[in-house]
DNA sequence: AATGAATGAGCTTTCATTCAT
DNA sequence: TATGAATGAAAGCTCATTCAT
């Protein structure tokens, strides 16, 4: 193996004892000292692949790609299927549990360079959404008296709604059933 | 000027205090220090009213009451005029800044205490929503196809996604117009 | 009920308070506030009877009074029993029970004034003592190779050793017991 | 210097640092900043070597060492001298003076790990003593009409109650003389 | 005389970060 | 590159004591 692959690895090592920790307790409350330990390192090691605990979380948004949705705008067919299939996509690419959810929020509204690149996250999901929204218009499939930029932030609003009140409840209900359950009701909303 | 008044003045200060530094920075980062200098007393008065940071954020949650709302609930008229005075309530009640509500999502998300809090208040906005619904749903109004109690959980979703988003964008949004134009499509989504 | 009265009765009252709490935790960890409260007074209150903590255990440690023990020094008749009267007569004076004769000797370790008084105590335990020895030794008694001061110092150190280690232990052995048996070896080893 | 043994030697610095200021001051006024800075460390460094103040005292307690006593069980010979000599291995042990001797009983006081290990020592050393005891006792050495184990009792209300008084004096007597001369009257009383 | 709110120095403890090895 | 001992600023919190009422 060679050395550009065990660093590869020990990245990879170091992400995932994060995460492990910030779904049990909480992101503040998360040494960094316990990420090292998990992953089988030193804690000066840490540092040599982030240089912060910041730099790590924004790293783990990093999680949230969303290459596979902007292939899904140029897809064909209508839309309401089309946007299931984002949605069911976002909750796929990552093995979401409530404390890793919660502690996400917190170190992204802690942090700013993290809520920056949530901001992206943000406008990007937009910018795959919009266009989309524009096409099931001119389909006549949606309603055409909202700006299809708002049916967009609305959408937003919708998922992340449903994600962090999910987070938040107390029993163990699926997020999946809840995502579809809501956008379902959405989707009523606008077509027409 | 009695004693029992005074002390509630500085309690007020105190709250006050965190509440303004909550706003302009973040929860985790605003310390008690902080917060009693600028309330304009010692470190340790903090503690004779509040005995952590974590009470003080509970205490600071109240200030959602939903009292007002509870009252709504036996009104007469259409649903939807109701809820949309709900929503204008919940926001009048309390002088939200972007700041502010992402140090409280902060504050929440970091304290079991807080979090608990937190779920009482969903629960007992629920109380108010559902029979709302009900009574929406009886009279023709509203969709029947979908339970009461998961339409009201689709309302706190939509509106907490809203709040939460709001709270994380850059620019200078009222948050009001972003709520009134959710909600008229969530409206549109249960309405017959 | 006159004023002098009534304030003799706060003073006992503060001070049962004190010992009660002592008795139940160790006394650096017992505070004013606790002792305050549980004697029905205001926090400020205990500083009108007593300047600070360590002269309540100054007060406290004055429960030890000798003068009924100075009495015995001029009573006739065998030493012996006199001396088992004596140590009767100081376990009698004082309710010991373990955790307040820990906080007892933690609180005179700990105070400066307190020790000075502890000094003043065996000063005069000894200036009983004493005496007594001298003339059980010119009775013949006892055996007179020893000094009388090193066998009153003796005695202390057995008492003082038996209420100690029996402060320390785990179970609920009687100190009175204990008591008997380690002055009735002492006594073999100094009488003739 | 390897790592090891100068994280050794930190260590080290920081237990005399820690006796010295203990011997000058008393337990609870000592402070962990001032143990630092005695020692030549940052404050937080004193935390990578003890977690409490408590444990550094529990570790202090493991300077009484008995190992080099139960040795003494299995020696030949007369008993008197044999208990002497433990006496004197515990003394020559450990460099006690007046305020550390103090400071060490206020500590175990003061701390239930502590007074947990103090009754661990005082079992061990009961374990070391009362075989002796039975020994003499078979030889026709010492008394049958006491048990073994309530003279080995006794033997430690001596040695306690002797440090102790001494610990407390203001003069600057040794206490080998006055545990020497304590003892002297002890095994009078003990032997046949 | 009694109160209890206010004080603030000082406590233990935490932990991201540095840096010599 | 990996290590982990050392750092030290800063945190939350305690509590004996003061003092205006």
């Amino acid at each position: 193996m060679n050395r550009e692959t065990k660093k590869e690895l020990t990245r990879t090592r170091i992400k995932e004892a994060a995460l492990s920790l910030f779904a049990e307790q909480s992101y503040e409350s998360t040494t960094i000292e316990q990420i090292a330990k998990l992953a089988g390192v030193a804690k000066g090691t840490f540092f040599n692949y982030f240089m912060s605990k910041d730099e790590l979380i924004c790293d783990l948004q990093g999680l949230f790609v969303i290459n596979e949705i902007i292939k899904l705008k140029d897809k064909q067919g209508p839309l309401i299927p089309k946007m299931q299939l984002i949605i069911f996509e976002l909750l796929r690419q990552f093995p979401l549990n409530k404390g890793l959810t919660r502690a996400l929020f917190q170190a992204i509204l802690g942090s700013d360079k993290a809520l920056e690149k949530h901001r992206k996250l943000i406008a990007d999901l937009k910018d795959v959404i919009i266009p989309l929204v524009e096409y099931g218009q001119e389909c006549g499939e949606l309603r055409k008296e909202m700006p299809a930029d708002m049916i967009a932030q609305l959408a937003l609003h919708t998922y992340f709604g449903t994600l962090i009140l999910w987070s938040m409840e107390e029993d163990e209900e699926k997020l999946n059933e809840q995502m579809v359950v809501t956008f379902d009701l959405f989707f009523k909303g606008i077509v027409v």
